[in-house]
DNA sequence: ATAATAACCTGAGGGC
DNA sequence: TGCCCTCAGGTTATTA
């Protein structure tokens, strides 16, 4: 489910809710998830929430000691209601507080996880090789084309290769794509530094806009408050095939790349 | 080392 | 109504 804005918005929406707030006890229901919810979680009891952060797809919930790193995988989700709420299917793990509420996950297809750690969560191995935030200044034009010589890979999954730059998945690549009217199969070492510099930029907004709309709401998600995001109305290839380009009029592709559903239009993308 | 593929899960939707 | 198939916002592990 959540790429980049949607995780944002989740932070948004969770974190006033949280932030120092003392955790009364932790509920696993279904540990199973992509790695299994470790022990060592119910140590987190009687610690205060000092900050509910993000790296990359991952919410950091920075306690008074240690750090909770949770990744919604494709189909999770976070809501706060109160603790006495009846569950319901796939409503994997809660993390009560004094105040009553719960933050509660929820996670059909269990692709997501829950962590606990004590030593500083940049040396996490999940943290550790991440490449830079796509809205920080660390991610400029001159940075990814350096990371895309003599990468023969095409440009779609190597935006979408966390170690390169984290936080595009599926859905705003080929947004990024479009804005930047850039074919989703070109080989990455074969494009310059100018039509980078337009790609930095087209990431850069997209991602940014997506955010200020709530996120793109497919499916399953949902912000913190229940309500969908907003931005599904602003795609301009994403699950649009056969439908006329805005901007040329030509008719959107659709494609299989990297076992990923590729969209695209050929009247402007070159 | 890099790139392509398989795998992990459940649910929704379409065709018959 | 039900069965079978395909597909879905992510990431890691395995293979070439």
């Amino acid at each position: 489910m959540p790429e980049l804005p949607e995780v944002e918005t989740t932070r948004r929406g969770i974190a006033p809710l949280l932030e120092a707030q003392r955790i009364h006890r932790v509920i696993v229901r279904e540990p199973r998830l992509r790695w299994p919810v470790p022990a060592n979680l119910k140590q987190i009891k009687g610690l205060v929430i000092a900050e509910v952060s993000r790296r990359a797809k991952y919410l950091l919930l920075r306690l008074e000691r240690g750090t909770v790193l949770w990744h919604l995988g494709m189909s999770g989700s976070l809501r706060v209601v109160p603790h006495d709420t009846p569950p319901q299917t796939h409503d994997h793990l809660d993390i009560e507080l004094d105040n009553g509420n719960c933050l509660r996950y929820r996670d059909p297809r269990r692709f997501g996880c829950c962590l606990y750690t004590q030593r500083p969560v940049e040396q996490h191995r999940l943290i550790r090789d991440l490449g830079p935030e796509p809205l920080s200044a660390a991610f400029d034009s001159d940075y990814l084309y350096q990371a895309s010589r003599r990468r023969r890979i095409h440009i779609k999954p190597f935006i979408m290769n966390s170690q390169i730059v984290v936080g595009v998945g599926n859905i705003y690549a080929n947004e990024a794509l479009f804005s930047a009217q850039i074919l989703p199969g070109h080989r990455a070492e074969k494009l310059s530094d100018k039509r980078y510099a337009r790609l930095v930029t087209s990431i850069k907004s997209v991602l940014a806009e997506a955010i200020k709309y709530g996120g793109t709401t497919l499916q399953d998600f949902s912000k913190p408050d229940g309500k969908p995001g907003y931005f599904r109305n602003r795609l301009a290839v994403y699950a649009r095939n056969g439908l006329e380009c805005e901007r040329c009029g030509d008719r959107i592709k659709l494609r299989q790349q990297a076992q990923r559903a590729t969209y695209y239009c050929t009247g402007c993308q070159y």
